[in-house]
DNA sequence: ACTGGGCGAGTAATCGATTACTTGAGACGC
DNA sequence: GCGTCTCAAGTAATCGATTACTCGCCCAGT
C-alpha cells in the first residue's frame, strides 16, 4: 500500500507538504500542491484513516444502536441516519442490539473503543451505561427512546398521546372493549403507549386484564393475541404498540377466524408498507420515522462541531392514517 | 481518556508488560499480570483500537456494502452477517449503495481507507471495482450477485432456476400469458431471474412485450405493472422480482380492481413477513437469506485466517412456496 | 542598509498501542 | 567456578498520518 512517504518521494517534497498538500492548507505554493496531487493520483494514494484518526484523536464514524435491523421502523430511522451523515462525509456502523442490554453494552463498549465521533441510541432499558463515552466527550443522541438524565440530545415521538388519540378513535368507531398489546415493561415506549391507551379508557374494573405484554415481535404479539382473544371476555379492538406484533395479531386473527374492523378494530404502531395491502387496509399510528434518523444525525453533528451547545430535545408528531380496520 | 501508559504507571511496569498481559502473553509473571489487569480495571481502561489497528495493520471490522436497507431480503442478509461476524469478534458497517454505482464506489472507497478486515459486497453493477481492495489484500465475498473474473469467494441463490420453476408453476396452473416485472438491467439478479422466465415461456411472438423493467422498488414497479395491466393484451400473470415490486404490484391491480390469483395470477421473490397476510396470500420464491449473510460472513472469516485458500462459490438453493395467489 | 514580519517548506514530535531487540538474573551442566 | 541457556521484563522502534516548531528567504518600512 503507497504511503505518505511514497507520495513525498515522488514529488519531491516531505511528508508536512503532502500532507499539507491533500488536506488543502493554504500555506502551499499552487504548483508545488498540483505535483503532490499528480503524484498521489499516479500512485493511487488513499491516506490511512487509522493513522490519521489516531494523530486527531477524532473519527469520521457514527455508531448506530438499534434494536431489530428487520423492523421497518428501525430501517428508516437508519436511513435518515446514513443519509445526513453521509453527506457530511461520515461512515455509519450499525449495531443491532435486538432489546438485549448485554449487546448493547458490547456495542457501546466497541463504540468507545473505537473512538467514534458520535453515537444514536435507542437504549433498550433502564440500565444503559453510557458515562464512560460521555465522559470520553462523545457526543450521544438518544432516538425513540429517552435516556434520562444524562444531558444527551433527544429525538422522541410523543407516542403516548399518539397511543391515547388512536385509543379514543377505536372508542369513538363504537368499540368498547379496548386491549393493549405493548412491548416488554422497561422498555420505554412500550410504557409510554400502553400509558397513552390507559389515558383514554375509561377506569373500571376488569380492564387491566385486556392488557398483554410480549416481547417487540411477531412470534410473541400472536401468542399474546390469541391468549387474549381466547380469554373468557376478549377485547373488541386492540392498540398494538408496533409494526412487527401488528404481523403476528393479524395471524393470530386469521387462526381465530376473525376479521379485523368488524369483529375485532385494530390500530397499529408504525406505517409499514404492507399495511394498505391487507385485507381490509391496516389503521396505523404513522411514525415519522426517516425525520428521526435525520434530525437525530443533524443534532449529533452539530454537537460534534460545538461542544458546548445546549441540549436539545426535539418532539416529532405521529398522526393517525385511519383504515378500515378500524371500523365495524 | 486512561492509556496504557497510565496502567503501566499505576501498576509499576512497562507499557510492554501492561500490552502483554492484556493480550494473554504466556511470558508474563501470573502475579505481575494480575496486578496489571487490577490497575487496568480500576482506571476503566479499554486500549485504543486505533492505535492497535495501525500497530497491527489489522482492523476487526467488516464492510457490508448492500443496495436497500429497507427491503428485508437484505436486512435479512445484514442480520446473519451480523451475527456470525458478532461471534468472532468483528464490527460490522453498513454501506447502503441504492443500487447506484457511485455510493457503491464511495463506500468501497472507505472501506479501502479504513482498512477493514473484509468485505461482504452485493454488487450493484458491471462497474464495480474492487481492484485497489484485492490489491490491499482485504478479501471480498460476493453475495446474491456474482463479481465475476475477481476470484473472490461467493455465496449466491439459483435465482434463474428458481424463476424458471416458479414461471413453470404459473403455467401448469392454467394461466397461458405469463409476464415478468424484472429490476434494471445490468443488475445481475435482474438478468438473471428474466432468463429463468424465458426458460420457462414457450417462444413465440407477442411474448417479448410481457416483460417490463424497474427499479427495485415498489413506486416503479406500480407503474410498470399500470403499464401492462393496462397495455392492449394485458398478461394474466406476473413473475415478479423482488419483495419491494411485489408491493406495487399489488397496488396496481387493487387500483385496477383485478384480484390476485383469480385476475392475475402472482408469483414474488422473496418471503416477506406479510405475504401470508395479504388476500389472498402471495405465492413467494423464499431465498435463504439469513443463511447468505451467515455463510458468506463464515467465508470471510475463513479467508481472513487463511489467505491461501482456493476461492469457493456457494449456491444456495431457493424454494417455491405456493399459496392462493398463483391459483384461479 | 538593517530589522521585523510573513510565508512556504522541512524537521521532528506526537497520537497509543504492539513488538523486535536488549538486558539482567537465575539455573544448569561441565 | 564459568560459560551458556532461558526467560521475564524493560527500552525503544514502529505503524502512517498530522502538526508544532524551526529555518531561511523575501519584502516593506524606516
Amino acid at each position: 500500500m503507497t504511503t505518505i512517504r511514497d507520495v513525498a518521494t515522488l514529488a519531491g517534497v516531505s511528508t508536512a507538504t503532502v500532507s499539507r498538500a491533500m488536506n488543502g492548507k493554504s500555506s502551499v505554493d499552487p504548483a508545488l500542491a498540483g505535483k503532490v496531487r499528480s503524484a498521489a493520483e499516479s500512485l493511487g494514494y488513499r491516506p490511512n484513516s487509522l493513522a490519521r484518526n489516531l494523530r486527531r484523536q477524532e473519527t469520521a464514524v457514527i455508531a448506530l444502536v438499534i434494536s431489530d435491523v428487520e423492523n421497518p421502523f428501525f430501517t428508516a430511522i437508519a436511513r435518515g441516519v446514513e443519509d445526513v451523515a453521509r453527506a457530511a462525509g461520515y461512515s455509519v456502523v450499525l449495531c443491532n442490539s435486538d432489546e438485549n442490554d448485554e449487546k448493547e453494552r458490547d456495542y457501546l463498549g466497541v463504540a468507545l473503543q473505537e473512538r467514534v465521533a458520535g453515537v444514536v441510541l435507542s437504549s433498550s432499558g433502564a440500565t444503559t451505561n453510557v458515562g464512560p463515552l460521555l465522559a470520553l466527550g462523545t457526543p450521544i443522541v438518544a432516538v425513540d427512546r429517552p435516556l434520562t438524565g444524562t444531558g444527551c440530545d433527544q429525538v422522541l415521538v410523543d407516542t403516548r398521546r399518539a397511543a391515547r388519540e388512536a385509543t379514543e378513535h377505536l372508542l369513538a368507531g363504537g368499540y368498547t372493549r379496548s386491549g393493549c398489546l405493548t412491548g416488554p415493561a422497561g422498555i420505554h415506549t412500550a410504557d409510554d403507549r400502553l400509558a397513552g391507551f390507559r389515558d383514554a379508557v375509561p377506569r373500571r374494573r376488569g380492564t387491566a386484564n385486556l392488557v398483554r405484554r410480549s416481547e417487540y415481535r411477531s412470534a410473541g404479539a400472536r401468542a399474546a393475541a390469541l391468549d387474549l382473544l381466547d380469554s373468557a371476555s376478549p377485547p373488541d379492538s386492540l392498540l398494538i404498540a408496533n409494526n412487527t406484533m401488528a404481523i403476528g395479531v393479524l395471524e393470530a386473527l386469521a387462526a381465530r377466524g376473525l376479521r379485523p374492523g368488524r369483529d375485532v378494530g385494530l390500530v397499529a404502531f408504525d406505517d409499514a408498507p404492507w399495511a394498505t395491502l391487507v385485507d381490509p387496509p391496516l389503521t396505523v399510528v404513522a411514525q415519522p420515522a426517516y425525520d428521526i434518523g435525520a434530525v437525530a444525525a443533524e443534532l449529533l453533528l452539530a454537537r460534534i462541531a460545538d461542544t458546548g451547545r445546549e441540549p436539545s430535545s426535539t418532539t416529532l408528531e405521529a398522526h393517525l392514517i385511519e383504515r378500515a380496520s378500524s371500523r365495524r
